[in-house]
RNA sequence: GGAGAGGUGGCCGAGUGGUUUAAGGCGGCGGUCUUGAAAACCGCUGUAGGGUUUAAUCCCUACCGGGGGUUCGAAUCCCUCCCUCUCCGCCA
């Protein structure tokens, strides 16, 4: 969520900013209802301010075995149901003003390349080498099935479509990439987190999810939950409505979790394999920061990130996300995107946002500072590290072999237990 | 699922209709004392919004788990929801 002061007196400079996403927004109706709203609220001020002070002579005045005059009393019984009205309209228009600025997306950081879409996106740095074969290398889910250690079609029987069952090494070898990962995190100073895998709507809310996009997410009902569709929701939400004292800054969680995705509206795309899935796991890092430090600690998140692919031997690149593919919440993104040899290009398999105080504001989470008054939003940034299907896609496909086994990358082995899947 | 007890500032904790502008304590900040520190003593110390001043300031409003109600007036009374704890039952 944006300020509301800053957003009510630079309506022009949010305008501009938000047009770079794409984004045209009417402001007119923002600011009537802004002024009707601080108009309203100095009357119902003034009022209670009244309706107070003659309160309290009346408590003095019976203090004094005085007697009370009905007329006053009766006055005041109708200023407080002048009140009751006034309230209830206040109440109206600070809702809609509320949900204006639930709707608004986060201003992107003055570095963000300009562009419309992913095809605008920059690249920022490649490492590493595609690999080379001496054959027709085969999609993941080829090799899966012929290893047997992924089964979509029994997937599809007890669930449905976008979902996968692991076997045997698969499965191992999914477990071991979620130890491996969270052991390096770990090593680097992050603290593990494991959490609810099911949140309230107000924990959706804090990170942005909803209540604009409610269509990609699974929701049950009776009593009402939301399934994660990342562990940025459950960790950022954390400290949601506390303050931060500076000492305890920075916080780095690293946290795994499924996550669940209704992928409405992307029918048709990845059908195949386990690059789409309704359900899949992965490894989050969060990070609760000061504001000054924020777009440093971007660059290390990322880096950290990089270092999961890095010791696993897989070739990508990291690309700087342009303005019109910036998601909702983010100020700045950079994707890290794995090599899949079977698809000849980078498939995204980690998003690194700084938020600024965009989530900060939406779940209240504010700090001190030492020997200063006042509070300030902390700065929250999270990213994958990394995806794990995504992750597991990369190794069958990369460290394929010609009789259909694959290597296990060398970090790995002591988590799968075997050097090689046959 | 049944029965009961609770939810108060950064933390602990008092407060059942009107000097409570939320007692007291802890913590924090500043000062006195001290070679320095500790201890002791003194003072200050919640958040948010609106207004005001050149500014430091000052004024007003809201907030005692959330929402609603009663009343001139609610932390306090009523309704409702959420959460925590204890006991019983069930259970991985």
């Amino acid at each position: 969520m944006l300020d509301i002061r800053f957003v009510r007196e630079n309506p022009e400079k949010v305008k501009e900013a938000l047009k770079k996403r794409g984004y045209e927004v009417d402001f007119n109706e923002f600011l009537e209802l802004e002024q009707s709203r601080l108009t309203l609220l100095k009357e119902i001020e003034s009022k209670r301010a009244l309706r107070n002070s003659v309160s309290q002579e009346i408590a003095k005045i019976k203090a004094k075995d005085g007697k009370i005059d009905e007329a006053l009393i009766a006055q005041m019984r109708n200023l407080s149901n002048e009140l009751k009205l006034l309230d209830e309209r206040l109440k109206e228009i600070e809702q809609k003003v509320e949900s204006f600025l639930l709707f608004i997306p986060n201003i992107p950081h003055h570095t963000v390349p300009l562009g419309k879409d992913e095809n605008d996106n920059v690249e920022v740095r490649r490492w590493g080498k595609p690999p080379k074969f001496d054959f027709e290398p085969m999609p993941h889910w080829q090799i899966g099935e012929i290893l047997d250690i992924i089964d979509f079609e029994r997937a599809g029987k007890i669930a449905g479509s976008r979902f996968a069952v692991m076997k045997g090494l698969g499965a191992k070898l999914e477990r071991a990439l979620i130890n491996f990962m969270i052991d390096l995190h770990v090593s680097k100073g992050y603290r593990e987190v494991l959490p609810p895998f099911l949140v309230n709507k107000e924990a959706m809310i804090g990170t942005g999810q909803l209540p604009k996009f409610e269509e990609d997410l699974f929701k049950v009902s009776d009593p009402e939950f939301y399934l994660i569709p990342t562990a940025e929701v459950p960790v950022t939400n954390l400290h949601k409505d506390e303050i931060l004292s500076e000492d305890d800054l920075p916080i780095y969680y690293v946290s795994y979790t499924p996550c669940f995705r209704r992928e409405a509206g992307s029918y048709g795309k990845d059908v195949r394999g386990l690059i789409r899935q309704h359900q899949f796991n992965k490894v989050e890092l969060v990070k609760f920061v000061k504001p000054e430090d924020s777009y440093d600690e971007l660059e290390s998140l990322t880096k950290d990130a990089e270092e999961v692919l890095q010791r696993l031997g897989l070739h990508y690149r990291v690309v700087s996300l342009c303005t019109g593919d910036l998601g909702f919440a983010a100020s700045k993104t950079y994707d890290i995107e794995v090599w899949i040899p079977t698809q000849g290009r980078y498939r995204e398999i980690s998003s690194c946002s700084n938020f600024e105080d965009f989530q900060a504001r939406r779940a209240n989470i504010r700090f001190r500072r030492r020997g200063k008054k006042g509070t300030e939003y902390v700065h929250t940034l999270n990213g994958s590290g990394l995806a794990i299907g995504r992750t597991v896609v990369a190794i069958l496909e990369n460290y394929q072999q010609k009789d259909g086994s694959v290597v296990i990358p060398e970090a790995l082995r002591a988590y799968v237990g075997v050097d090689i899947i046959r």
